[in-house]
RNA sequence: GCGAGAGUGGCGGAACCGGCAGACGCGCCAGACUUAGGAUCUGGUGGGCAACCGUGGGGGUUCAACUCCCCCCUCUCGCACCA
């Protein structure tokens, strides 16, 4: 009998093959001679260990990059660490250690992690945004966005907790209370640094038009963000003043219809222009207003539209008509400009303002075929519609009066078109230790004066004490703040707040391109080789932030002369989420999948309750390590099952089942090859144009077929779960070939392709399961492995059918099948069909009224 | 409210341009091998005794609809007093 086979025995398999690839620098840029390839997944924030989403993005990567490499491509697949962020500064207060201390180890742990998954990238080029040599060039950049005006500063607020006497971050507030201590939030007003992203709104707006590669709901998302308005803006005289309301609308044709005004609490204006007899209760209502702020954000349906009377009236600057003007609860300050000239008769809010204050309305636009009559009106009328009450408009149609209306106000110099955008400059300053400092120096002489270029970096200094308390950390530290004005040599303060982390992540993908590079942040050819990253994958949560930022970089630094590409990405790919059940148990609450014992709670032996599927997250313990599940099964089966357990754009829901499944699949291919193989390795190749016949043939077509599939699946559609399933069914195919070479000796046709099957197979895994793929490349008998080995090719003979069996069906009804020549004719197969019992039986005594053939697909036939 | 996406067996998911619904995997059932099986192999597995019925519901187009058109329901995500 045979001897005991060996086992899969994935541990010291993984193992030296990742020895091997690492020894060798298997996956460094720039060997191959093909087309160049750009794949880059989000690099991490270095938390300390990888988690799901990390696996499932990273796989996916992977598998697009091993099979490029193998299709010949120029691959750049680089891995790095946004390593700037809060998370090291909390570990720092609380628990000691120092931030750096803490992300570099972070790292050291992450990287092992990453190597341990098999990932192919070119560690040569890993980049950490904390490190000097990078941030280096985050200040550079800085300074050159300084200089061509799109970085500059402003006075701003910050959210200020009493209690802890600290800067808090928007995500540490929550519903307006700090995080730690849940005191209420209050509102400091700082100087801080500002990017000009507005002056890009527009082409970063109109490239959403030009990014095919994209998923349209990310570029839906980034253009509500740039919330472009076309409209115009007015100018109202204050009456009895020279003081003037300047308002922007959309609807400039309804400009004849104004009558009111309102403004956002907070508004300048409102203190000029306030009577003295409404200053009690403009006062009154303003402070209520802001304070109800917050409320309205969160759900504005439920607030009351309020308003008061300023006392004062402004004048239409068209028709002269006196205009009351009101402070107003659902007025944004923060759009347009803070103040909206009001037409109840054909804007729902002003309508139900109106309606509340007894304030006329003045219909300008009618229906088509109507009349509107003020006092019977119930809502406004927002269509557009036909001119009335409007003097020289008169008759118009109200889409023409636009213009029309703007270019009356322009002629009385009172407004012009303008366009305004809801996207803010993007506030860079944060005042935290871990980050990238500010290169700016302020001196009482020469004012704001950049870091000299030849004194970049500006070092992080490690002797900073964190607390958690007071404005910016580096401002304790003496020996970095006290410095020499670089113009005038005297004495002169740093700036000692630092960058926003998405600053560092807005350019990174240029970084990798050279990161080696010390005479520039990346060589510009380098760039124009490389960029634009052909395909970038993440999570959708960056949907605007990142992504926006992002772009705009990349235009700003292609203006400042140092690239040439218009887009960092070319394609851009939104993992799902990584979903697992919630477990409860009645007395110990959420459960950890480990703490399960056959449905019962590890603790107490209560039933667990299992809840909704959902996102995994710590809070609710819905979280598989891991760390865990690659030392049980091995990296090759967490990826595979990561890839096959649902499409990289959908939800994956995590059972470990399913990972036994995938586990199975990987020790039915191993022993595949070991169970036979002497065989395997005697056999010969499969010589094309070899007479082949029966089971032989098929085997040989399933594998030609599968090849094609896979390598179309993974290409055009990144469908990794149909390509992984139709290797299975060749899996199951060759097994059930296999009694077949029963004493069929090495040079049969029957080994030959029983060896091009196994091949096959070996080879198609390796971008989901490299270890597995290398190993049994080697015992098959290769000398290359598989990383330097081409992508099988399908062979269009081999595929080729000369005869199929296509489906009978009656009156939509399947009956029967027939096998029809490929490529027959229609009354060829209609004899075939015909001839045959079941269908004589079927038609007997009833008309064909029709007979449908659909080539090498179907026939239908329609009988009564 | 507006915009985008989705709804298919017990579960995850297939079905590309309108052409055999349920590939592949999980789970389940049966058998084989076994001291044993939670290993492995083989077979079965949408519902229904059947004719037939089945892709959220209702209509329509078509020889043929998960797929196209109209109406409706549900869910997920994004936006939401943006003037």
């Amino acid at each position: 009998m045979a001897q005991i086979s060996e086992k899969y025995d994935h541990r010291s398999i993984e193992a030296s093959w990742q020895a091997e690839w690492e020894n060798n620098r298997a996956f460094a840029t720039g060997k191959a001679k093909g087309t160049k390839y750009y794949v880059l997944e989000m690099f991490p924030y270095p938390s300390g260990k990888i988690h799901m989403g990390h696996v499932r993005n990273y796989s996916i990567g992977d598998v697009l990059a091993r099979f490029l490499m193998m299709r010949g491509k120029d691959v750049l697949h680089p891995m790095g660490w946004d390593s700037f962020g809060l998370p090291a500064e909390n570990a720092a207060i609380q628990h000691g250690i120092h931030p750096a201390k803490w992300t570099y180890e972070n790292i050291d742990n992450m990287r092992t992690q990453l190597k341990r998954m098999g990932l192919s990238y070119d560690w040569d080029r890993e980049v950490a945004t904390c490190s000097p040599e990078y941030y280096k060039w985050n200040q550079w950049l800085f300074l050159k966005l300084f200089e061509k005006g799109l970085a500059y500063k402003k006075r701003s607020s910050v959210n200020w907790c009493p209690e802890c006497a600290t800067v808090l971050a928007n995500e540490q507030v929550e519903d307006g209370e700090c995080w730690r201590c849940s005191s209420v939030v209050e509102i400091k007003e700082l100087e801080q640094w500002f990017f000009r992203i507005t002056a890009y709104a527009e082409e970063l707006l109109e490239h959403t038009y030009k990014l095919p590669g994209w998923p349209e709901r990310v570029l839906v998302m980034q253009r509500n963000w740039i919330g472009k308005s076309v409209g115009a803006e007015v100018d109202f005289k204050v009456e009895g003043s020279d003081e003037t309301i300047r308002i922007f609308t959309t609807r400039p044709d309804t400009l004849f219809g104004v009558t009111f005004m309102s403004l956002a609490a907070g508004h300048p204006m409102i203190e000029k222009i306030t009577t003295a007899d409404r200053k009690a209760d403009v006062e009154k209502f303003s402070a209520k207003a802001k304070a109800e702020a917050k409320a309205m954000r969160m759900n504005p349906e439920e607030v009351e539209k309020e308003g008061v009377f300023t006392g004062a009236y402004c004048l239409n600057p068209l028709t002269g008509d006196r205009v009351p003007v009101y402070v107003a609860n659902f007025v944004l300050m923060e759009y347009g400009t803070g103040a909206v000239m009001a037409v109840p008769a054909h804007d729902q809010r002003d309508f139900e303002f109106a309606r509340k204050y007894s304030i006329p309305v003045k219909v300008v636009i009618n229906p088509p075929d109507a009349a509107l009559d003020p006092a019977s009106m119930d809502a406004a009328y927002v269509e557009p519609g036909v001119m009335v009450n409007s003097g020289p408009v008169n008759g118009m149609k109200s889409t023409d009066a636009m213009e029309a209306i703007i270019k009356l106000v322009d002629d009385k110099k009172a407004g012009k078109k303008a366009i305004t955008f809801k996207l803010r400059d993007w506030g860079i300053s944060r005042q935290r230790y871990w980050g990238c400092p500010i290169p700016v120096i302020y001196c009482d002489k020469c004012g704001t004066v950049p870091v000299p270029d030849e004194n970049l970096p500006v070092i992080l200094p490690e002797d900073v004490k964190l607390t958690g308390k007071g404005l910016s950390p580096l401002a304790s530290s003496e020996s970095f703040v006290n410095v020499e004005c670089p113009k005038c040599k005297g004495k002169a303060r740093r700036e000692t707040d630092t960058m926003d982390t998405f600053v560092d992540s807005s350019w990174y993908f240029l970084r990798y391109v050279s990161p080696k590079e010390t005479a520039l942040p990346f060589r510009k050819e380098e760039a124009g080789y490389w960029m634009p990253v052909d395909q970038y994958i993440g999570g959708i949560e960056h949907a605007v932030m990142h992504l926006l930022y992002a772009r705009f970089f990349t235009k700003a630094l292609r203006d400042i002369g140092l690239h040439t590409a218009d887009e960092p990405f070319k394609n851009l790919l939104t993992q799902g989420m990584v979903c697992k059940e919630i477990t409860k148990c009645p007395e110990h609450g959420y459960l950890y999948p480990e703490e399960v014992i056959d449905g019962k709670c590890k603790l107490c032996s209560k039933p667990v309750v299992v809840g909704a599927v959902e996102k995994m997250s710590k809070s609710k313990k819905n979280v598989v390590d891991p760390d865990r599940i690659i030392s049980h099964y091995g990296a090759d089966t967490t990826r595979l099952f990561s890839l096959f357990a649902a499409p990289p754009e959908k939800d994956l829901d995590w059972n470990e089942e399913g990972v036994e499944g995938s586990y199975r699949f990987l020790n039915r291919v191993w022993r595949l090859v070991v169970e036979r193989q002497e065989l395997l390795n005697s056999a010969q190749a499969f010589k094309a144009g070899s007479s082949v016949e029966g089971a032989a043939k098929e085997l040989h077509a399933t594998t030609h077929k599968t090849i094609r599939k896979v390598t179309q699946d993974i290409e055009e559609r990144f469908h990794f779960n149909t390509a992984i399933s139709s290797v299975m069914e060749l899996v199951n195919a060759i097994y059930q070939f296999q009694p077949t070479l029963n004493g069929k000796g090495p040079q049969t046709i029957e080994a030959k392709v029983f060896r091009e099957a196994v091949e096959a197979v070996v080879l198609l895994i390796a971008p989901f399961a490299p270890h597995i793929s290398e190993e049994l490349f080697s015992r098959l008998g290769s000398t290359r492995p598989v990383y330097r080995t081409a992508w099988p090719a399908w062979s269009s003979d081999a595929v080729r059918e000369d005869e199929l069996e296509i489906p009978v069906q009656v009156n939509g009804k399947v009956r029967i099948r027939v096998r029809v020549p490929a490529g027959a004719a229609e009354q060829a197969v209609k004899d075939i069909v015909l001839a045959d019992e079941k269908i004589k039986e079927t038609t007997a005594g009833k008309t064909i009224k029709k007979f449908v053939y659909v080539q090498d697909k179907i026939v239908n036939m329609v009988i009564s």
